[in-house]
DNA sequence: GACCAGGCACATC
DNA sequence: GATGTGCATGGT
């Protein structure tokens, strides 16, 4: 055991299973990370709701939408514009398979992560949440709450780089995406629920398991307290 | 009305 | 290479 698998149990038992991701299929999965980037998860679901009812959570039709008609559909989710570039992106690495989407989701984690990051508008937490929760690859998601994490409890570097995180996850874990799926969740959950309005974390889950870097912000929030 | 939310690409120094 | 900025909407 160690800190980082000590303080998942803390963070389970705080919280309780989060069951990540919510989704009908496994591109709407893709859809969804692609609309939460910088967005709250509400304004994302919004726009998935408008996809589907528009029967357009297939990367088949999503990829035949208008431009415009698909800005339309996800305005809810914020950053239009470029999301619909992305998805569209998205859709047609699909189109360009053989056997499509499932064909694209059944790549090995390499080829599935690089071809994903290929897509203007996917960038290495993106590519990985697709390739965890969609593909069931073993890759840790690091995310602004996991950085704040992992420097306010001292345990990565300030300003560690994304892939320095994500190794020093998987390393202090066992090889296990629904282990991984879960982690990442939980530390969401930390980050909004918890800390956010409790800037000293006054009766964090994780007080006795981590010692708390006092300099730094509490790992609440993405861009609070800085 | 300010601040924030499950990032990313690009410009500039 | 580090740091800053635009992208857009909806909740608090």
């Amino acid at each position: 055991m160690n800190r980082i698998s000590n303080a998942y149990e803390s963070l389970l038992e705080a919280f309780g299973p989060q069951d990540w991701w919510p989704s009908e299929s496994t591109f709407e999965t893709a859809v969804g990370a692609v609309l939460t980037q910088a967005t709250a998860w509400t304004n994302a679901e919004r726009a998935i709701s408008r996809l589907r009812e528009a029967g357009a959570l297939r990367p088949g039709t999503l990829f035949r939408l208008e431009p415009a008609r698909l800005r339309d559909l996800i305005t809810p989710a914020g950053f239009s514009v470029r999301k619909a570039e992305t998805l569209l992106g998205l859709a047609a690495l699909a189109e360009g398979s053989e056997a499509g989407w499932s064909d694209l989701v059944s790549l090995g984690e390499r080829d599935l992560l690089a071809s994903l990051r290929s897509v203007r508008g996917i960038g290495p937490e993106t590519a990985d949440a697709i390739a965890l929760y969609a593909a069931g690859h073993a890759t840790f998601v690091v995310d602004a709450y996991t950085r704040r994490f992992a420097e306010r409890h001292a345990l990565a570097r300030e300003g560690a780089e994304y892939d320095e995180l994500k190794r020093l996850f998987e390393e202090s874990l066992p090889r296990d995406a629904r282990l991984y799926g879960e982690y990442h969740a939980l530390l969401v959950a930390l980050g909004k629920r918890h800390c956010r309005k409790v800037p000293l974390c006054e009766g964090c889950p994780l007080a006795e398991d981590l010692p708390i870097h006092e300099g730094l912000p509490p790992c609440g929030g993405t861009s609070a307290f800085k």
